[in-house]
DNA sequence: TACACATCCGTTTTT
DNA sequence: CGGATGTGTA
């Protein structure tokens, strides 16, 4: 433990603590009247969420409730009053960025004492942390090497190549996920139900295939994120001297989002709370949107019998949206029979009503939205407080288009992950084989990219070395660089790589890592690979190879980065610009915006078909969730909307207005005409119809002859599409001293990639792209290629 | 080995 | 349609 403990110990005597007054926490301490600061503006119940602090506690935390401020605040509170020191306290969330915040917020309350808790984290980095220390328990070495899923997956086909299992038919993919469903029900490969166990492949083999796998990752030193868990739990019910300790230390337990705890979890945290018993769990049953991911809902509607004597603590107040937002999201809710049961209020009076809007088909839709998004803009909202949420990722294209066209700034959250991208993952097996040679699956990531002519039959047979001998790959190639197993060319070639390893390992002892870094990418070839490369993506991948080096240089050493982004596959984006978020609504949780929009409310797509098909009812009801978070992100406005006919796959579909729709409660709901429809239009929420000059002859029912003229045209497949003119007046006036371009000119798009200017109308550009065909732009958008 | 062509498939995602 | 992945050919 670090002497900071102790700092902490002292303070209230004589060291002043930063945020809170030392007078006051000795007060509290000793019983005696004075209220520290810290609890101020608290409501009565998450006072007693934040004072309950022994035995356990489950405190049912509603959206927009406060729910943050009354964790932290309760381990704030815990320190204050000398229940424990930081590095007693485990404080458990799901994601990096919750710990983030968790960490910082604390922070601000008690100052540096949060130095001392290094055991707030993710349940997988606590995993790690305990697991390296017992690695031994667990048939592993304590360097052991994380697997991402990616490499678990390569792990994997390796395994099916070997039984000769069609990878057609029988995806490593799914074998994988098969696998993970397991372990986060903390199943061992003996612990798998018969049943199960010959669920995959000819004959049955799942069962066979998993414990196989676990002795390859043991061979390999390695552990999936699965394990972090599932080894950490086989070793606390195994080695009950260790959970003791664990026990022990752990004097107050704190879990965050406990409707997402799995199986696994949850058994991990009912052993270690087993101890000093004073667990307190957070969540919101009805907030609960990742069954699919082995989350058990069951665990927090259970939570009173698993632990006895447990109070529960109801956090209904909405701080967070107006009455009607809240009206529509609790109606909707209501309609879900297995849930705890909570009624969310406000004190609030004010707000506009949930606006339900119907759009002919999906890019309507999304002009819409640009519009109304272009007309808070100028009424001096931030595009930083208004957020597209959407069902499933596809959906996201319509609206970057749009926006794109409109020059309107936004971000996707999402996307694919900076640590995920193909070329950090190369530049990083580079490192992680200086760091330890015997990083079997990184090598054979890099043996032979760039290409160095050692190919699939010389890996093989690396391979087959390594394994008669029982040594790494690494080793295996490093003897067969000095036999003539090999043809010269794939010898020559592995002789001079193993040799700028052995170089490289030695430099690493004398400079810094990030200039280590740098010689590595450049004297293996790799930077060299993506400069000859002429795809529109090099650059991009080019700058991210400079980015992993410039963000290497926030760690102390190579070993502490590795450690780093094995568990932490993401890196902050900055929210330093204003622009629209574009995102899920599994991303958007734990989030709130001003202005929320929630497009594609149809039947199919919102409930989605697959969670329907595959889980019933119970899909349904966490379909119902996930829309009950949607419209809870919201603060002052939602926009719920629906299209008509959608492009699915590119066929036109017609679709149904979600059921969720008819769920919504009538009084909190308004419901605006379609804008393209006759009459009527412009009076829905805000102000007059900018599309004055621009109808369709049909009305918004389902008969109208041109509907269904329409429907016909476009069930033929030769629809044109709906675009409407462009309306120039209405133009938001960008960029204005930006650069001119002319027609002709090359240009790069960072979406699009490489194109030549077909035509210039002041800052628009119409450009046809290599890859991405004509498209209209902003020239604020491109750069000259 | 590299590129062209074919084929398959189309949720949600964290660690 | 479009991307990801795989097969086939030069």
């Amino acid at each position: 433990m670090s002497s900071k403990n102790f700092d902490l110990n002292d303070f209230g005597d004589e060291q002043p603590a930063p945020a809170i007054k030392p007078g006051g926490l000795a007060a509290r301490a000793m019983g005696q009247q004075a209220e520290p600061p810290y609890l101020k503006g608290l409501n009565p119940e998450q006072r007693a969420a934040v004072e309950n602090t022994d035995g356990p506690l489950l405190v049912l935390a509603g959206a927009g409730t406060g729910k943050t401020r009354v964790l932290t605040t309760r381990l704030a509170h815990i320190l204050a009053t000398g229940k424990a020191w930081p590095g007693q306290l485990l404080a458990v969330t799901f994601t990096n960025k919750a710990a983030r915040e968790m960490r910082d917020r604390i922070g601000a309350l008690i100052g540096g004492a949060v130095e001392g808790m290094t055991w707030l984290g993710t349940f997988h980095s606590i995993g790690v942390k305990i697991l390296r220390n017992h690695a031994e328990l667990a048939g592993l070495r304590s360097g052991f090497a994380i697997l991402d899923t990616d490499d678990q997956i390569r792990l994997l086909k390796q395994l099916l190549e070997a039984h000769d299992v069609d990878e057609k038919r029988w995806p490593a993919r799914q074998l994988a996920s098969l696998i993970d469903g397991w372990k986060n029900r903390g199943l061992t490969p003996e612990r798998v139900p018969a049943g199960e166990a010959a669920s995959f492949g000819h004959g049955g083999l799942g069962g066979k295939l998993y414990a196989e796998y676990q002795q390859r990752l043991k061979v390999v030193n390695a552990a999936d994120f699965g394990d972090l868990l599932l080894e950490v739990l086989r070793i606390f019910q195994e080695h009950p001297d260790v959970l003791k300790e664990y026990q022990r230390r752990f004097k107050y337990m704190l879990v965050d989002e406990y409707q997402d705890t799995n199986v696994a979890q949850y058994l991990w945290l009912r052993l270690l709370a087993q101890g000093h018993r004073n667990i307190c769990c957070v969540g919101d049953d009805d907030q609960s949107i990742y069954g699919w991911r082995g989350a058990e809902v069951d665990n927090i509607l259970r939570f009173e019998k698993d632990f006895p004597g447990a109070k529960v603590i109801r956090l209904e107040r909405n701080y967070r949206s107006t009455p009607q937002i809240l009206g529509a999201a609790s109606g909707l809710i209501a309609k879900n029979e297995s849930r705890l049961g909570k009624t969310l209020h406000t004190n609030r009076e004010d707000g506009e009503t949930v606006t339900v809007r119907a759009h002919w088909d999906g890019d309507e839709e999304a002009r819409v939205i640009g519009e109304d998004i272009e007309n808070f803009q100028r009424k001096g909202e931030k595009l930083n407080d208004m957020a597209i949420l959407v069902r499933a990722s596809f959906q996201m294209r319509a609206f970057e288009d749009r926006f794109i066209t409109l020059g309107v700034p936004y971000r996707v959250i999402g996307g694919p992950r900076f640590y995920e991208r193909a070329e950090v993952r190369d530049a990083l097996a580079y490192l992680k084989i200086v760091a330890s040679p015997d990083n079997d699956l990184a090598f054979e990531r890099i043996i032979n990219t760039p290409k160095r002519g050692i190919g699939d039959t010389s890996v093989k047979r690396m391979h087959a070395i390594a394994r008669a001998q029982g040594i790494s790959l690494y080793r295996a190639a490093e003897a067969m660089s000095l036999t003539d197993e090999l043809p010269a060319k794939a010898r020559t070639a592995l002789r001079k790589l193993i040799e700028s390893f052995n170089r490289w390992r030695q430099m690493a002892m004398g400079i810094p890592h990030t200039e280590l870094a740098e010689i590595v990418l450049d004297e293996s070839g790799y930077t060299e690979m993506w400069q000859n490369d002429k795809s529109p993506e090099a650059q991009g991948r080019l700058d991210n190879l400079k980015e992993l080096v410039r963000s290497m240089g926030d760690f102390e050493n190579l070993a502490g980065f590795l450690e780093h982004i094995a568990l932490v596959m993401d890196v902050e984006q900055s929210a330093e610009e204003d622009k629209v978020s574009i995102m899920t609504m599994h991303g958007a949780k734990g989030l709130e915006f001003g202005t929320v929009f929630l497009p594609g409310w149809e039947e199919g797509l919102f409930p989605s078909q697959r969670s329907l098909d595959e889980k019933g009812r119970a899909g349904l009801e966490e379909e119902r969730r996930l829309a009950y978070v949607g419209i809870t992100r919201a603060k002052r406005r939602a926009t719920i909307s629906f299209a008509q006919n959608r492009r699915v796959h590119n066929l036109w579909q017609n679709a149904l207005p979600s059921r969720f729709i008819d769920e919504l409660p009538e009084m909190h709901v308004e419901v605006a005409p379609m804008a393209t429809s006759y009459g009527g239009f412009g009076l829905g929420t805000y102000g007059k119809s900018r599309f004055d000059d621009q109808t369709k002859p049909f009305g918004n029912t389902y008969s109208t002859p041109g509907w269904q003229r329409a429907q016909q045209r476009w069930s033929d497949g030769k629809a044109t599409r709906s675009t409407p003119r462009f309306i120039e007046g209405e133009m938001v006036a960008r960029d204005t001293d930006a650069v001119k371009y002319a027609k002709g000119e090359r240009v790069f798009h960072e979406k699009f990639g490489y194109g030549v200017i077909s035509a210039v109308e002041g800052n628009k550009l119409t450009i046809d792209f290599d890859k991405a065909g004509e498209k209209r732009v902003i020239d604020s958008f491109v750069t000259r290629a």
